[in-house]
DNA sequence: GCCGACAGAGACCGATCGGTCCGCTAAAGT
DNA sequence: ACTTTAGCGGACCGATCGGTCTCTGTCGGC
């Protein structure tokens, strides 16, 4: 009878209000602002998502499509060598700090930012369990000795590099990561044998 | 003439906002809510504070002064000992990430919630690179052969530990932290190899 | 060429929040 | 006992924000 919805409508929403998301973190982010850098009217924004809140999840859900893409690139070259494959993540996310724009990890971020019953938190809580399961993973391919440590210490390095990224630049302690990877990842698969470090407690 | 101005008033209300901001973050916790629960008075909290950005920059002051206490204290059994006050200061922030009432690290978590410009940044900027220039320094004091490396090697670790427990709680990859930390400052300074002592600096 | 739906623009509403101001009570000082 | 004033309570204001509604232009299908 009449037009048709066009169909890019909701990328193009996302896309601005991820960009902005990315800036200034999700909450500081006004839907009036979303609304004028995209030039629709409000209508269409909440015929396209129920609330911000939705708007909010479906950027964290890109957010996660996104970082998996990465990651998979990052270890592609190395995928007969899961111990590369998780020097290759570590040094991915270095890569994400150091870059001029980066503005801190989006699922930290955003969890930092609402209040603890907010629909975001369980996909933040799913995408730092994704990540620590992969790693744990590629540990066990690896014949790291502790799989479920060396995994451990990895992740840990990963969001101290979001942090550190995020408030003292990639000039910070960040540029210590990837080498930091590399000997854990190393110190966990070849054991030096003689050497006494206290790893029993 | 007539009645003096109570001493403690400011305490108090800087301690019902603290605890407040502690749990639900600076920016979740309006004004209304820390008077109610003070007990005091909008003018009273206006006359000690001028704003909530003052009120929020005296919690990020307090909040340091309680830190480098904590860490004093954490360090002083080694005081002759700077290798085993590096480990003792990432037990001390592992067992602050495991206490039940942990809410995340109050610097992180206003940083995360307020905008680039506002007056507590450079108080959190100053807060991690004081912490940054302490693990370096002990480092140096421990004789460690890249005492750089060692110290942003551990900041590294400790922010994670914030994020890590802040995100999964105390039971996820913090509880590899002080085993980690203790290897790596062994791994320091005592080169597995016969690499040459004195490298650094 | 006409009708109807789609979408931009923005007025509007209610809730919230930071901050100001006023009135009341009661305690301290003479 | 009277006066003075600290401090509590809350009304109030302006700004902001999420979300709804209306108007209008315009494009697409018959």
């Amino acid at each position: 009878m009449a037009r048709k919805p066009a169909p890019g409508s909701r990328d193009r929403i996302l896309g601005t209000a991820a960009r902005l998301f990315q800036e200034h973190g999700p909450r500081a982010v006004g839907t009036q602002q979303i609304i004028d850098e995209c030039g629709c009217g409000k209508k269409l924004l909440y015929q396209e998502f129920a609330s911000k809140d939705d708007l909010v999840v479906a950027y964290l859900e890109r957010c996660q499509q996104e970082w998996t893409a990465i990651m998979d690139e990052a270890t592609r070259p190395y995928a007969d060598d899961p111990a590369r494959q998780l020097v290759a993540m570590v040094r991915a996310v270095a890569r994400q700090v150091a870059s001029p724009e980066f503005r801190g990890c989006p699922f930290r971020t955003t969890h930092a930012q609402f209040p603890d019953d907010h629909p975001s938190h369980q996909l933040t809580v799913r995408h730092v369990e994704n990540l620590r399961t992969r790693l744990h993973r590629l540990a066990q391919g690896a014949n790291a000795r502790d799989p479920r440590t060396l995994a451990d210490r990895l992740m840990l390095i990963i969001d101290g590099l979001y942090i550190d990224g995020a408030m003292l630049g990639p000039k910070g302690p960040a540029t210590a990561a990837v080498a930091l990877a590399e000997d854990l990842v190393h110190l966990a698969i070849e054991p030096p044998a003689g050497a006494s470090r206290g790893r029993g407690r």
